[in-house]
DNA sequence: TGCATATGTGCGCGTCTATGCACTTACTAT
DNA sequence: ATAGTAAGTGCATAGACGCGCACATATGCA
């Protein structure tokens, strides 16, 4: 015979919420939770957009800055920015004829970084770090 | 390793000069490492995946499991596992009449983590913290 | 004023993607 | 064998997505 199904429970060790009296926290997280995560992950999983993001996670930049540095045509870097405008993962500011991008939270930093050494450690084949 | 001053100025005057001190993070990211990030992010960019990936977080499950907690149709499961399985997410091994699915990579739970987590400060307000 | 820079937007097109349906294969128990 | 359960697969369709193009604002400068 086999080995009993495994009914594991996924969560223990994840959340952190002490003393929150609502759902509390997602052992199962509700669709609403999944759409919204989904919603963020979609936005970053565009190599432009990524890459744009990325760059913001070194502080603010403008349009041109970004453009130049991701290589891609204006109006595709204007038309993903407006995205993650629209999206609310970027704020924006305006000084002269620029326009200052910038993460709207902190959070998607480490978000980023996280994902980027992910795939570094999957290009290099190399064990990562921290 | 060190870290940079982010969210405070306009850090403008962005280049790709590979000057700058190397740091354990690649500086610019080529295109080849945001297609594999971009790639990675684009398998958990979907409510249904994500909860099956986020169920594995807590270790192990079979088809079954992750259908029943998920919610979705089989073959709907069925069809993301085998996406999930293709990229090289998850890894299966076979028990009687049963597939047993895996995360591949420890660094995935982090990752996968660190979304869930990010998607819950949004949807449960902003506390922005830790 | 006029012109260049800086950025955003509506539109059409080709492509990718998720889903549901029907079918097949693999294993187990009777 | 036969039936039942577990899991996977090919196909067709509807919708989302990225992109290029042309045009529209806005700001700064001569």
């Amino acid at each position: 015979m086999r080995s009993r199904p495994l009914t594991s429970q996924p969560d223990s060790a994840f959340s952190t919420i002490p003393e929150e009296p609502s759902v509390a926290h997602p052992v199962v997280p509700d669709s609403k939770l999944l759409e919204t995560a989904a919603g963020t992950l979609r936005m970053l999983a565009e190599p432009t957009r990524l890459h744009l993001l990325w760059q913001l996670t070194g502080g603010p930049k403008t349009v041109t800055e970004l453009t130049d540095a991701s290589g891609a045509p204006r109006t595709v870097v204007s038309q993903h920015l407006a995205k993650l405008r629209l999206t609310g993962l970027v704020d924006t500011r305006k000084d002269g004829r620029h326009v200052i991008y910038s993460l709207r939270d902190g959070h998607l930093v480490r978000l980023i970084r996280e994902t980027i050494n992910h795939a570094d450690h999957l290009v290099t084949g190399e064990p990562a770090h921290d």
